[in-house]
DNA sequence: ATTATAGTTGAGCAATTGTTCAAATGAGAT
DNA sequence: ATCTCATTTGAACAATTGCTCAACTATAAT
């Protein structure tokens, strides 16, 4: 079945190759989609979004919780929040922020299982 | 709820935080997850990973798909295969790569998901 | 054995990333 | 008005990334 490919960066199984390019998503959504990886691949800002799907959370918390400087989450929950993954609240001086994003949520509750299931 | 945290770079909410960092991750899992993220958050490896899950494939067939060179989608599927989310077979000279993990391809497809809710 | 082809690998390079530091903003307290 | 504190921002820097190029391996065909 996929013996029929012949490849001489020429000629390839176009039906095939066809068929997949079909399924695939546009590059536009192929970007968005690893935008949203990106995100998640950073292991600061992984741990800043498992967080924000705990509770509601200001700045200072998440020093707490983190172990980076509080510019560093600043500047992560500024590009979270460019990417509408995150959203904020003020209250005086302090800034509250949570999760606004549901899937996100779900994504990363699936990759924990997974991370779990392969030892 | 959340007004009683006071921040003084010496004092939070301690006890939100408390319950916040017991439910987080353990640090290397925190890794592990963010580095399934990072395998996905490259526009080029995101489409060889879809593509995989939709067919088993050749690298020139990959190549016909994709619109980098062979020698970079080699280097891509190395590192995926690393992360074992890739398998192959040889079968002279050829190599077919398919997916190796069903959790990325119901991941994947849970961001697909999000990415046309959002707009 | 020689040649051709599919794929891999390492070096090198530009571009991107995540951090810290220092300075700025903005709100409450004095 | 001044001071303090929570947060944001911009500059700068080292580290990492994804690519191309050239050289290499391995298999098949002649």
């Amino acid at each position: 079945m996929t013996d029929n490919a012949i490849c001489s960066t020429e000629v390839v199984d176009y039906k095939k190759v066809k068929i997949v390019l079909n399924a695939l998503p546009k590059d536009t959504d192929n970007r968005s989609m690893a935008d949203l990886f990106k995100a998640l691949s950073d292991p600061s800002r992984l741990r800043i979004v498992q967080a924000l799907a705990l509770a509601e959370l200001c700045v200072c918390d998440l020093a707490a919780i983190m172990d980076i400087s509080i510019s560093a989450i600043s500047h992560q929950l500024r590009l979270l929040r460019s990417l509408k993954l995150v959203k904020f609240r003020k209250s005086g001086k302090m800034v509250y922020y949570s999760l606004d994003d549901d899937h996100v949520r779900k994504i990363t509750a699936l990759t924990r299982e997974h991370i779990s299931e392969k030892q």
